[in-house]
DNA sequence: GAGTTTGAAACT
DNA sequence: CAGTTTCAAACTC
């Protein structure tokens, strides 16, 4: 945030690339990641770097949060995002500014011609998403822009992810270098216009997502936003440039991380491929591992045009947010809406559904489909997440993140820190997915949110009537994706999985007279104040990583390092905490002293001996992990990669390097940022793996020590020691979760990761 | 699939 | 704050 002031300032000023590469940042990140191609990407920019300027000023602090919010949600939306890597591509394509200007014409077209774009689709329309979309890009960017644009730093941050990224996707860097190859090879495919039409599209993505994170900027509304983008091209061009400037880290990394993708598709890697088999041009080109993850590509654009072509043009501006959050769950909450407004709107609707499901597998939801239809449901409640951001920054964020979302405004700061981790945890969940990560006995639950992203995205390409998707739903709903059961509670009450972790219910779900839908967005709102009302953490994330909070359980934390615990700890009786009864065991933590529980056997660590379990369990999962990473691993768990190793986290608790926020956001940022809003049941889920909740609840942001004070203080980093009590009297653990920052050596330098944390709630400060 | 067990959430 | 009830997930058969 505040090395992009100036920075970021003079950058664009005067010589981008040379000043920037001179700056002290730029040569810190350069030190920070192996990555050197950062610069030679922004030579590539350099063209555009002039606009660069602007486009840092843009990412500063409030981009950096809605990105990393958008993170989060990207994440759930992976199946929107296909359109991503081209995207991103062509964004690379197009350094200048023009060429993003192009692009977005181009896109216009592709996407008129496509049908994809609505009316509003035309590059007016692209602007006009924009600014909702800023979720999207979010998803769709895929982790680079989410976690390397972000600030100022975004570019620092960009190195460090790329430097993680790109060594899994990669392998090494020599790859790297391929990525970069890739990256052009890309360009040439989407020059060559095997994707003309895609690559609109993809333009359109960019743009949008470069409107999303003009529109994160503090200042700027979402309708100022699109007025940019509306207005001229030059502003276009601009964020083209802001995007590709930042991006150009994240293009790296991007690149790299789709170049590995690209290059797949065009050498024909095996191991990505299947997925794809065949469409990689199309929509679905990011590999199938990534599907999720990545963005496929416009064609979400398109689906959402047409979406918003044949049915309601769900995209109000207020609406854009919505589409952010398609999440697996979301999918399905889509579904469910949709069946939900089928009813009343029309079939029109359906076929939205199944047409951008299908096409876009990926949630991306682009612009107008996402939005209307996924939108809204599954992440209303994520939103909170977003708004955690206590500054009003944050609430547009969140708005625009969360968009469209029915919930789009969490009632109370609380609930949107709450919630806000979900999505991330599920963004997670379904990039563990794709990744094959399958938590033992959180599988089922992770596989819930996630699964369905990546089952439905793969499948769903070949569905097309509404019909057949939601048997694919369905399918993936009875088998991967689990929803809830509630009887009596119409799903407003904690007792019920969705609404706990702030998600609509959705088709999967059993419930009966279910209350937790867009249709009673009110109510369920106004449900969540209450509880929040009585407990502020009700919609946090339920198991803590004691490793963030390096300072919340100073005790703790020092001792179980690696463990994570259960934020108000177990009470279990009969049990023992070995059965999924005990939400600690259920997480995937051991039980700490917060927890009650009698006989305690739990295999992830006792309270007696927890230090003791968690460490051997920790590095047990380290090893398993080191083994098994992959991008998403890396990606989520950053500091658990060797290169990013966090002395004090668990291998466990994943770290999602996020975007730091920066600016006015980050101000909010750890709350704020706090993701997302649900997640918590992949939290669960995942806790086995590595991940744990953290992964989602945290979002480590790599800073450089010096600005860690000021992310610590903005974050309202808890202070050491500090426990929270909940409302209920339990035990609530402080915000360890991301809050805490953690700190990481590389290079010799110490990096501070911090996380964003998931649940703002969870920061006594920012709560209390 | 029905019934039981369990413990969190909600209520008093 | 403690005790009780309600609830739905987890589990068993």
């Amino acid at each position: 945030m505040e090395l992009n002031t100036p920075n970021k300032n003079q950058i664009p000023a005067t010589n981008p690339l040379s000043q920037f590469e001179d700056s002290p940042v730029f040569n810190y990140i350069n030190n920070l990641s192996p990555i050197e191609l950062v610069k030679s990407m922004h030579n590539g920019q350099a063209f555009n770097f002039p606009s660069f300027a602007s486009p840092l000023s843009v990412f500063a602090s409030p981009q950096l949060s809605s990105q990393s919010d958008a993170r989060s949600f990207m994440r759930r939306d992976q199946f929107s995002e296909p359109s991503k890597p081209e995207l991103l591509q062509s964004k690379d394509e197009n350094d200048t500014s023009i060429g993003v200007f192009e692009a977005a014409q181009l896109t216009g077209l592709s996407v008129e011609q496509s049908e994809c774009s609505t009316p509003a689709n035309s590059s007016k329309g692209v602007i006009t998403k924009l600014p909702g979309e800023h979720m999207e890009l979010a998803i769709e960017e895929p982790d680079t822009l989410k976690y390397y644009c972000a600030s100022p730093d975004d570019n620092i941050i960009m190195v460090p992810l790329k430097a993680i990224i790109e060594p899994q996707m990669a392998g090494d860097p020599n790859e790297r270098y391929c990525s970069r190859k890739s990256e052009k090879d890309l360009r040439k495919i989407g020059q060559t216009g095997q994707n003309e039409d895609e690559a609109g599209c993809d333009w359109v993505a960019l743009i949008s997502d470069v409107a999303d994170i003009l529109t994160l900027e503090p200042s700027i509304d979402e309708e100022s936003a699109e007025k940019q983008k509306m207005v001229d091209p030059g502003t276009i061009s601009f964020i083209s440039n802001v995007l590709q400037a930042p991006q150009d880290n994240s293009d790296d990394s991007e690149t790299s991380y789709y170049a590995g993708s690209s290059q797949q598709r065009e050498i024909g890697e095996p191991g990505i491929q299947p997925v794809e088999s065949g469409e990689q041009n199309e929509a679905h080109q990011t590999p199938s591992v990534f599907s999720g993850t990545l963005p496929d590509k416009p064609i979400v654009n398109d689906a959402a045009a047409k979406v918003d072509i044949r049915g309601k043009s769900y995209q109000s501006s207020s609406k854009h947010k919505i589409r952010r959050r398609c999440l697996v769950f979301e999918m399905g909450a889509h579904k469910k809406k949709l069946a939900f407004e089928s009813s009343s709107s029309t079939s029109s609707q359906s076929d939205h559904m199944g047409a951008s499901i299908e096409k876009h597998a990926t949630p991306r939801t682009d612009k107008g489909k996402t939005l209307s239809a996924l939108p809204g449901r599954g992440i209303g409640l994520h939103l909170n997440a977003l708004t955690a951001t206590s500054s009003g920054n944050a609430v547009k964020i969140e708005t625009l993140a969360s968009g469209k979302q029915e919930i789009s405004q969490p009632p109370s700061p609380a609930a949107h820190m709450a919630s806000g981790l979900d999505p991330v945890s599920k963004s997670l969940a379904l990039i563990t997915v794709e990744t094959d990560f399958v938590p033992f006995d959180n599988e089922d639950k992770v596989m819930e949110n996630v699964p369905q992203t990546s089952m439905v995205v793969t499948e769903d390409f070949g569905i097309s009537s509404p019909k057949m998707k939601r048997q694919k739903f369905e399918y993936l709903g009875a088998s991967s994706c689990k929803r809830c059961n509630c009887k009596r509670s119409k799903c407003l009450k904690l007792y019920c999985e969705c609404f706990a972790a702030g998600l609509y219910c959705i088709e999967p779900c059993s419930c009966l007279e279910c209350s937790n839908n867009p249709a009673h967005e009110d109510t369920v709102l106004e449900t969540r104040r209450q509880i929040e009302s009585r407990n502020p953490l009700a919609f946090a994330p339920k198991v803590i990583r004691n490793s963030d909070s390096v300072s919340e359980f100073g005790e703790e934390t020092n001792k179980t390092p690696a463990s994570a615990r259960h934020k108000r700890g177990c009470n279990c009786k009969k049990s023992s905490c070995l059965k999924k009864y005990c939400e600690c065991f259920q997480g995937g933590v051991g039980c700490s002293s917060y927890c009650r529980c009698e006989g305690c056997k739990n295999t992830f660590g006792c309270k007696n001996g927890v230090e003791e379990n968690d460490l051997k369990w920790g590095e047990s999962k380290i090893h398993e992990n080191t083994s098994n990473l992959n991008l998403l691993d890396i990606i989520e768990k950053g500091e658990d990669h060797p290169d990013l190793m966090v002395p004090s986290k668990d291998s466990r608790s994943p770290v999602h390097p996020q975007i730091p926020i920066s600016g006015q956001l980050s101000g909010s940022s750890l709350c704020d940022v706090g993701p997302s809003t649900k997640m918590r049941p992949i939290q669960r889920f995942r806790t086995n793996f590595f991940y744990h909740q953290p992964k989602y609840e945290k979002h480590l942001q790599v800073i450089p020590e010096d600005e860690t004070p000021e992310i610590l203080n903005r974050n309202c980093l808890p202070t050491s020691g500090v426990k929270s009590v909940s409302p209920n009297s339990k035990r609530v653990s402080p915000p360890h979760h991301g809050f805490g920052p953690s700190t990481t050596w590389r290079r010799g330098r110490k990096l501070i990761l911090r996380s964003v944390s998931p649940s703002p709630s969870l920061n006594p400060p920012c709560e209390q």
